[in-house]
DNA sequence: GCGACAG
DNA sequence: ATCTTGTCGC
């Protein structure tokens, strides 16, 4: 997979924030996605071990699921955790992966936010101006926003709104079970997001190819 | 100044 | 995210 490099990773937690305050502006989140067009889906996920960041690509079919292709890259972790700068964390050792897919998916899904974030570029949305292509937001917990109650049941859904604006939505996976946090990255919309995302998790609260990569992602040495 | 705070 | 066994529930 081509990926462009837009600007250095070694910044400091200052220089970061200005970053993305000067790359939020070229975010496209409000392209619908082409869904029936879909027939490769990425998960993408990061795991942290004792200094060393763990990235996997697992890419399979849409609807069903194969698997297609996996990639893994290890590294020393980077950046510290610092809310609202996930990317600088992660976003090294996923460049290191992205450069080794040979397949060219047609959307990204990331553990984390896409617009659903402070200044509007979480790691979705970051990523997706590297990749150039289209990429959603999968968070387990909030970051920013607030939001109506939600049904309980599978396929609920409320706005995630902050300071006026809509950022996302609040999605019921599984009913009874807590939602999960959506947010276009970059070129896709809130309404496909959301329907994208609840075609990928048929049977579980994670979509099934983020499922595929948090897997790998810890599975390697 | 106080509270919130992806992974 | 990670540290960690058994255990409650569908």
């Amino acid at each position: 997979m081509k990926v462009t490099r837009i600007h250095q990773w070694d910044v400091s937690i200052c220089e970061a924030r200005t970053v993305q305050k000067k790359l939020a502006a070229e975010i496209v989140a409000d392209r619908p996605l082409a869904l029936d067009a879909v027939r490769l889906v990425a998960g993408v996920d990061v795991s942290v071990k004792s200094d060393r960041s763990q990235a996997a690509v697992v890419v399979a079919t849409y609807p069903d699921f194969r698997v297609v292709e996996t990639v893994t890259a290890l590294m020393p972790t980077p950046f510290p955790y610092v809310p609202g700068l996930l990317s600088f964390r992660e976003g090294p050792v996923l460049e290191e992966a992205f450069g080794r897919l040979k397949a060219e998916p047609d959307v990204f899904l990331f553990d984390g936010m896409g617009t659903a974030h402070p200044r509007r570029i979480g790691i979705a949305s970051h990523m997706g101006l590297w990749l150039q292509r289209p990429t959603i937001g999968v968070g387990k917990t909030r970051l920013c926003g607030r939001n109506a109650p939600l049904a309980e049941e599978k396929g609920a859904h409320q706005p995630l709104i902050d300071r006026g604006e809509t950022i996302g939505a609040v999605v019921r996976t599984r009913t009874g079970k807590h939602p999960l946090f959506i947010s276009p990255g970059h070129l896709a919309d809130i309404p496909t997001s959301v329907a994208l995302v609840l075609a990928c998790a048929p049977k579980f609260r994670q979509p099934e190819p983020i499922r595929l990569a948090h897997k790998a992602a810890g599975a390697f040495a």
